[in-house]
RNA sequence: GCGCCUGUAGCUCAGCAGGAUAGAGCAACUGCCUUCUAAGCAGUGGGUCAGGAGUUCGAAUCUCUUCAGGCGCGCCA
């Protein structure tokens, strides 16, 4: 698909007019020959300091043995701005560079958004490459958490990102369907069963079992529709039956609460296909083969600390079952190998982080490069209610779940708030500022812009007042501050996705759009559409709906809605 | 003890491949609705960028160190 980077394209202009400045500048003498790996070019903070800036000066210095005002000054008085965007250049404070551009450049942008319309915004900096996001797989063992929630949020939207930047992707949930946890679920599950039907002390619960209240609701419904037939069958073989009705039930509550949450896998992995495909037993096989292995105390190790760990990892207890962390890594073989991903991203809770290091170095193992593998760990989230800490619902009395949290906030609110902070920091979410219907409530107030452009829209169009094509008005009336302010935020969006595709921060994107709604409310006080001025109506037209496509895209990158009314 | 993350305004956080006077929202205070949605806008006050040292023309940003908080270091996942 062709993209329009109108950032990109001064940039560009901007960077061959330097250089054209300096090499005209060797030639006659005037500076010596040096070598710059890159021109940086930054958006100054102030607006008197132009569009652009650059600090090519202040590097030259040293190299130049001159003064980085002098050298700014000669580079700019070789300096041909003909056929360029470029309206004039200064030096300013210690030897900056200031570029400013003329307003052509900045009206072109609704051309492009005309052009673009609902893909206005996509870049191509991935070329098609294929690359997995792997997020939230909850434990099926039990319900979805906050930490589920955040990653859900963050996971999908990173992965949104990256279609917007122009890569191939999945987004995979890994079911751990196998192991020893699951051996802990099943008799868990068969205790409160017999429990249940033969009283506290007729069954001991396992040291180490699952003690939430989930397990014993699976057991009373299994009992209301199975009865106690279950009480003389034998151990292992009744809780094969108890594990596949819990596991199934569980999973097929956290596909129906993350659908509800707006995320749709492309794969739903099982742990189990591993075994069932020998795929775990050949990943460690093929690590003895290559010596990465050995034998201690009954158990077979990994040689993890020949890679960077801190310690060896045991990959098969002395009782012959495999750990997760040998599934894991057949898992990860699986992504590169057999299912040939160029990336893999990986989102795991905070309590994860200490198998980053050892899951690098298995991949170094297998003939992985492990800089293809990202780990994404996201900090812990603290839910407040009345300015309180809140562990638990007040409904249920339980462990505030995924579903109790749309219940509560809904799903825009919930994922526009886990999107609004970085993922390495802790985030406190507001229960009480998530379903607030006012400023104070950032969905609210970005929503809000939407649904009064489309408001005005809807009000001229009764009037018989259309939004014109782009070639039929005249741009140039956009001169207002309040005009130019939104147009330079949107000329920014291609660039914001590639930032926030190669930082993998979706945050910059919830950003973005805060930003863009305030500039419109400021726009919208300061600046009316509907005016006499025919002319000056229909750029102002344009101009916000231009706005609207743009608020529209991002809040549907980031699985929130844009309402037409509110 | 070792490793990772965090520390910026009263609160929640941006800024951190070094750049010009450190920003935003909330909270506080002052204004703006006979005109397209006041779920909005304009303005004021508010800082030892945790402390210290170093590198640099220039450090919130890079290095070292101290302190404070969180997490990890299982034949758990």
């Amino acid at each position: 698909m062709e993209t329009i980077n109108l950032m990109e394209i001064a940039r560009e202009q901007i960077r061959r007019t330097i250089k054209k400045a300096a090499e005209k500048a060797v030639q006659q003498d005037s500076l010596p020959e040096l070598h710059i790996d890159e021109i940086v070019l930054e958006i100054p903070r102030e607006k008197q300091h132009g569009d652009f800036a650059t600090n090519v000066a202040m590097q030259m210095a040293r190299q130049a043995k001159m003064p980085p005002r002098k050298i700014a000054d000669i580079l700019v008085s070789n300096m041909a701005l003909e056929g360029t965007y470029i309206e004039k250049v200064e030096v300013a404070g210690p030897g900056f560079i200031n570029f400013y551009l003329k307003k052509e450049w900045l009206y072109q942008v609704i051309h492009a958004i005309e052009w673009m319309g609902n893909d206005y915004g996509r870049v191509n900096i991935g070329n098609g490459q294929k690359v997995m996001v792997e997020f939230v797989s909850a434990n099926p063992t039990g319900p979805m958490h906050m930490g589920n929630a955040r990653g859900g949020a963050l996971g999908d939207c990173l992965a949104s990102i990256l279609e917007w930047a122009g890569y191939d992707v999945t987004r995979e949930f890994y079911i751990n369907d196998a192991g020893n946890q699951i051996e802990k679920f099943g008799r868990s599950l068969e205790a409160r069963y017999v429990q249940l039907l033969k009283g506290e002390d007729a069954f001991p619960f396992p040291e180490d079992g699952y003690h939430g209240e989930d397990i014993t609701d699976h057991m009373r419904e299994f009992i209301s529709s199975e009865g106690d037939k279950y009480l003389d069958v034998d151990s292992e073989e009744r809780r094969k039956v108890f594990v596949e009705y819990a596991l199934n039930k569980n999973i097929e509550k956290i596909k129906a609460d993350l659908k509800r949450y707006g995320i749709e896998y492309d794969v739903w992995f099982h742990e189990s296909w591993l075994y069932e495909n020998n795929e775990v037993q050949q990943t460690i096989d093929e690590l003895t083969q290559k010596g990465y292995t050995y034998e201690k105390e009954g158990a077979i190790w990994f040689k993890a600390t020949e890679f960077g760990a801190e310690k060896d990892e045991v990959l098969v207890r002395n009782n012959g079952v495999p750990t997760y962390f040998a599934a894991d890594i057949a898992y990860h073989r699986n992504k590169f190998i057999t299912r040939g991903f160029d990336r893999v991203i990986d989102i795991w809770g905070a309590d994860h982080h200490g198998h980053v290091t050892r899951m690098k170095g298995a991949m170094k193992a297998i003939g992985c490069d492990p800089d293809k593998l990202d780990v994404i760990i996201i900090q812990l989230v603290r839910l407040l209610k009345n300015g309180e800490v809140a562990r638990m619902s007040k409904r249920t009395g339980r462990t505030v779940t995924l579903s109790d949290l749309l219940d509560e906030t809904g799903v825009d609110a919930a994922r526009f708030f886990f999107n609004m902070r970085q993922s390495g920091s802790h985030l406190d979410f507001d229960l009480d500022l998530a379903v607030k219907q006012s400023n104070e409530n950032p969905v609210f107030y970005v929503q809000y812009a939407h649904a009064r452009i489309c408001s005005i829209l809807r009000l001229l169009s009764e009037e018989g007042i259309q939004v014109k094509g782009a070639d039929s008005i005249d741009v140039s009336l956009l001169n207002q501050p309040e005009e130019v302010e939104l147009l330079k935020k949107l000329v920014e969006l291609p660039e914001e996705i590639t930032i926030a595709a190669l930082t993998m921060e979706p945050s910059r994107m919830t950003r973005y759009v805060l930003d863009l709604a305030a500039l419109f409310h400021t726009f919208y006080n300061a600046c009316r559409v509907k005016t006499e001025d025919v002319e000056l109506m229909a750029a102002r037209l344009k101009l916000i709906d231009c706005v609207r496509i743009v608020l529209s895209n991002v809040l549907h990158l980031l699985g929130v809605s844009a309402p037409e009314r509110m």
